[in-house]
Formats: structure tokens, sequence, C-alpha cells
DNA sequence: CCTACCGATCGGTAGG
DNA sequence: CCTACCGATCGGTAGG
């Protein structure tokens, strides 16, 4: 909503009514997006969610006012733990491709997790690749950003010779993303062993061929 | 079903009524499987292909006896129509990394079909990786045999010395499994132009690092 | 935050 | 292949 931000009364009462509505939509959205992340954006319904939580159903609606309202809250976040987790993190490595490593090296990290429980990212490409809207939206924009991102270290390592000159930025791009795709693709679904190592030497592969010094102390291929 | 197969009759009108029903059977299959490419193999419902059909929902229903029935019938016809496509046209290539090509750009040539209409291989993973059951398993055979079909192909180069000789299979197929995920995503999803040559020059960046020689009259790069 | 309800749609069944 | 129905579930609303 564009609503003013309420400043905090000398009132305890008021302000920690206040407290409970948001802690308790807090709480909604945190299990919100655990549900998402293991049936899909577009599988949560509010019936579910609300068996979850304990409650009636309009009691959770009244939260959000309309399923879609609901779904985008959870992109939210979701974006908002993706960049706690890989971007600002990876920000203390020195710019360039130490980062673009350390982006990718928390990235697999996290998708150690991801694989039991599901990528947000990547069920919501296929849930709403058809389908226009304020959710899709919401989805592309998050993904869109952190691709921004990436391209940013890629970019900046070339400039600083870290990386061949004539290096082409989203291509390198395009396939370090597809070795994440593969990844959840044979870890979830394929049940495939060694998806981390193989997604991680794929990527040694694609610095080595686009010019970058092999990594110190590299634990693959050992 | 087990029954066995009934050989024709001299009487028209029975083995025509057999027929009839096959022929509107196929009609619901392909029909599912239109549905299927846009909506997901788990989107599908009965009530709205009876409504593409002009049929009765039960009418629809009575030829495969349950929704599951249904997938596993659509996931079977797609793997056919995938093999008559890709996996047959790629065997009248030579053995080898001749036909790992072939098999690369049958697929490239169908994914610009399917930019438009899906892949329930992509589709269907995201919607049964936490699904076990015989929808989930029909999904997971289809893909196996095909990416058993590739590795075939690249082990072959490997032994006649038209890829390295140290190289590893299964890591070059996860590789190129990436190119092919990474290009529905960024086509279907993102939007973004040039997909397909992104995923063509990820390919040739694979075989080069994997000691091919160049393709004749690659187009790439140019 | 609740109860009580709405119209729509789901997979599936009965009976023909 | 049909009509007519079932119990369950969906998102959402009314009113408090």
């Amino acid at each position: 909503m564009s609503a003013a931000p309420s400043p905090p009364t000398d009132k305890p009462a008021r302000s920690r009514a206040l407290q409970k509505g948001q802690q308790t939509k807090a709480a909604i959205v945190d299990a919100a997006l655990g549900l998402a992340t293991q049936i899909g954006v577009e599988g949560l319904s509010i019936g579910a969610l609300a068996e979850v939580m304990g409650m009636s159903k309009s009691g959770v609606f009244a939260h959000f006012g309309s399923r879609e309202e609901l779904q985008i809250s959870v992109i939210r976040e979701y974006h908002a733990r993706f960049e706690d987790e890989i971007f600002f993190p990876a920000l203390s490595a020195p710019r360039g491709l130490p980062r673009l490593r350390a982006m990718f090296a928390l990235w697999m990290q996290r998708s150690s997790i991801e694989i039991d429980a599901g990528c947000i990212y990547i069920s919501g490409a296929v849930e709403f690749d058809d389908c226009p809207g304020p959710v899709r939206d919401a989805l592309c924009g998050s993904v869109r950003t952190w691709h921004a991102a990436m391209k940013r270290a890629i970019v900046i390592a070339k400039e600083e010779g870290q990386l061949g000159a004539d290096l082409d930025a989203d291509q390198m791009l395009f396939e370090i993303h597809g070795l994440i795709l593969a990844l959840h693709y044979e870890a979830r679904f394929l049940k495939t062993p060694g998806s981390i190592e193989r997604a991680t030497r794929g990527f040694d592969n694609i610095l080595s061929r686009y010019g970058a010094a092999p990594a110190t102390a590299s634990p693959s291929q050992e």
C-alpha cells in the first residue's frame, strides 16, 4: 500500500497491536514461502495455507486481499532472502572474477538446500511462462535483477583483465545459468547423484575457456 | 491393456467401430498433448479437454479411466513424437560426433517450435519432482531414454577419436542439457531474443573444449 | 481475526 | 458416448 509509515507511538498497546498484525502476516508469508518452494507459486492455495497456520481461510485471506497479492508477497520475500544469502555476501569479495566466483559458490551452497526445497525462480518460470500478469512480472523482475548482478561481475572481470577481452558477457551468463538449471533438473527430478560437483566442474570449464586462471586450491578434478 | 490384438474381421461394421473408438482416443490424446505443452501435464483437466473436443466430460473420461492414465498417454505420445523428430532422423547421420551434432541440431530445430508450445520434459520435471507415482515414472523414463541416446553418441565419438579420450561423457551431457534448459528459460520465460543462437554457440564451445574439430561450415561466430 | 456462505470447477461414479 | 449426479476444493464475499 502507499500508506505513510506509521511512526512508533508512546502507546504500547497500539504499537503492539500493529506489530501483532505484521508479525502474523510475516509468519503467513514465511509459511507460504515454505509451501511455494515445494509445490510452486501457482500451487499455493489459501485453504492449504490456512490449515498449516491453524487459521481460517478468510483470516489468511484478509492479510492479502487476493491470492495474487499473496503470491507476489512470497516472491518478494524469496527475493530478499536470495539477496541476503548470495548477493550481499558476495559483495565482500573483491570486484570482478573473485566476486563472480563467490556468487557461484554461494549459489551452489544455496542449491544444495534447494534440491530439497525447490527454487521458485525455476518452478515459477515454467508456471508463468504463458501467463502474463503481475505475478509473472514480479518473478521476471527478480530474476533479471539477479542476472544483471552476475553480468556486472563478469563485465568487471573482463575490464580488469581477469577474463578474455573478447568474451561475450551475455553468452557466458547464459552458459552459467544453464549449469544451475541442469543441476536442479538432475538433482531434484532425476535424482542423479553428484550433480553439484558436475555444476561446479562446468563452471570451472567455462571460466578456463574464457581465459581465467585456475582458482587457487580448486577442489575439482582431484 | 493386455488384451490380445483383435485381428481384422470380415465384418466391416465391427472393424470400423473399433477404428472409430481408437480414432477418437487418438484425437483426444492429440488435443491433450496440445493442452499439456501449454499449461503442463499437471494442469490438464478432463473438463477443459472435453470442451476442446466438444464432448462431455465422462465421454473423455471413459477412454482413460483416470486422469493419471490420460497423463501417461500424453507422455507416451510426446515420447513417440520426440523419437520421430529427433532420435530416428539423427540415426541417419554417421555414428559418433556427426550423430551428436545432428541430435543437437534437430533438438534446436524442435526447440524453436517448443518456445511457443512448451516442452513437457521441462515443465513436467518441475511439476513432478516431489510427486512420486506412475506419471513421474513415465516422464523420468522418457527423459532417461533420451539422455542415454545422447550419451551413447558421445561415448562413440570418444571411441572413434573424434573427442578427447579423457572426456567425461556424463559431464558433457550435463553441460549440453544445461544449454537446452537455459534456452527454454530465457526464450520462453524471459523472452530474451537470440537464445537459440546462444545455445548453438554454447554447444560449439563445449565441443571445442572437449577436443572436437570445428564443424564444417559452422554458422556461428561469423 | 471469525463463521457462514457464494458460484465454479475438480476427478470420478451410476446407469444407460 | 450421454445425462445427472457425488463430495471436495477452489478464490472470494458478507457481516461481524
